[in-house]
DNA sequence: AATAAATATGTACTTATGACACATTAATTT
DNA sequence: AAATTAATGTGTCATAAGTACATATTTATT
């Protein structure tokens, strides 16, 4: 290895022209969604001849004039043409051989969506839900990056009020249980959970009932408007989508 | 922004000769060290004219051939002869203007050694240990950098046994409150601390005494084995350093 | 031998967690 | 219209964890 090389980062200059120090660096994004009591991701079949077959979470380079957070909100609006979402950064996966085209470190992120709310045009032929529980291979190290992020999603979830942003604004007390259950994969005992619940202090009691259900309705909560919390980022500092 | 870079990841072809992605890409530890019941940090001045007087935390360029990991802990290494370290990725900063230079984007380590157990000879003249608390401004986005690796060491101190790898092999429990009080910067009460601690399970009694103390001497203690966790790294993945 | 300064330990109170059962409401069936 | 079904909504008790707090003991020092 070159003595050049050994620098602190301090005595870089234009580092970004120089083409010695060329590694790639893209985001991807674990874009969860709740459905059908199910946990589910959003994935693209992956057209890369070493993983035919196999799908893989939606990434994109970083620009370089776009900062990690708004690649990440970029590729968040291409492909679910929805805005104002919850998101999270969460790890750098940049092992050598992570990629088979070459040398791509990359960011995950995880968002969580209402799959409902928005009526998502997912803007690509090969984008489906995938239940997360069923996921067994993806592509490149994405199955690893999945885990990580559902991991930290694990820990978030009793902590703070993030998973909100997977429930339409108006919900139950039964869907928020069944929305946490099926995150953690476990059961929860429906009094404890309420109990919880209302320590926290987290909702709005709407003096509303669910008439959807074929049993009895049970009241509407929604988040107090205090705790919602999407991104940092300023809409104006994303870049709209090109055209696919 | 030209259309040819709107690629997904899976498009990309032989990226890292690509001259147009230039991106640069770092990462910065941040050294924690505990000295005279104080958290530290291990410095080096700027040399960055735009930074003239302010410190910065140790970091460089990854190298093409060298994973992330691998990266920092040639970092630790070279500054400071020791291998064997503690040492957990926390986040990746990614804003445009974040390097005077150009476009770098670093991933941040922490990690946790025992400053007086190895005699770190510090392989450069302007690398000094600073108490954290006393660090108002540091180079670049540094300080943000540095704030966010505390917060995350102070959320994993209770939880995990980590905080061992800043201290000698034995130890007493006072050592052990004082520097859970250094990190958290809170007072401890003794006897909750030790009720905490046994709980945990986590510690040998060595049935040792303190024997440099000015008072009556406490007990010695170490970690159980099983919980020794340092890096994932195997050592021969390490490249040594070049010389200086 | 007396003193000072730290170690070592236990109890009572409060708060959180976990297991568990019954009355109520609304839709559906008879 | 009455009976049935299936869910909502709530409370108690036992156990575990967290917090505040005081006294006896040990060692070094005076």
């Amino acid at each position: 290895m070159a003595k050049e090389l050994n620098l602190k980062t301090a005595e870089i200059e234009k580092i970004s022209h120089i083409d010695y120090f060329n590694i790639a660096i893209s985001v991807d994004c674990v874009i969860f969604g709740y459905d059908n009591k199910e946990l589910k991701v959003l994935l693209i079949k992956s057209d890369l001849e070493d993983f035919s077959g196999l799908y893989s979470l939606l990434g994109d380079l970083v620009r370089p004039d776009e900062d990690l957070e708004t690649a990440s909100y970029r590729v968040l609006i291409d492909r679910t043409g929805m805005d104002d979402v919850y998101l999270e950064q969460v790890h750098t996966f940049g092992s050598i051989g992570r990629h088979p085209s070459g040398r791509v470190i990359t960011t995950a992120y995880y968002s969580l969506i209402d799959v409902k709310h928005h009526k998502m045009q997912l803007n690509h032929n090969e984008l489906h839900w995938h239940s997360v529980k069923d996921i067994q291979r993806l592509a490149f190290d994405h199955k690893a990056i999945l885990d990580t992020c559902l991991n930290r999603l694990r820990q978030q979830v009793m902590e703070h009020p993030v998973v909100f942003n997977l429930l339409p604004e108006k919900f139950s007390l039964r869907e928020l249980q069944e929305l946490y259950q099926a995150i953690l994969d476990i059961d929860l005992d429906r009094r404890n959970f309420r109990k919880k619940i209302a320590i926290k202090d987290w909702l709005v009691d709407l003096n509303e009932m669910e008439d959807d259900v074929p049993h009895r309705p049970g009241k509407l909560y929604k988040l107090k408007p205090e705790f919602r919390k999407k991104t940092t980022l300023q809409k104006s500092s994303v870049r709209q989508a090109d055209a696919y």
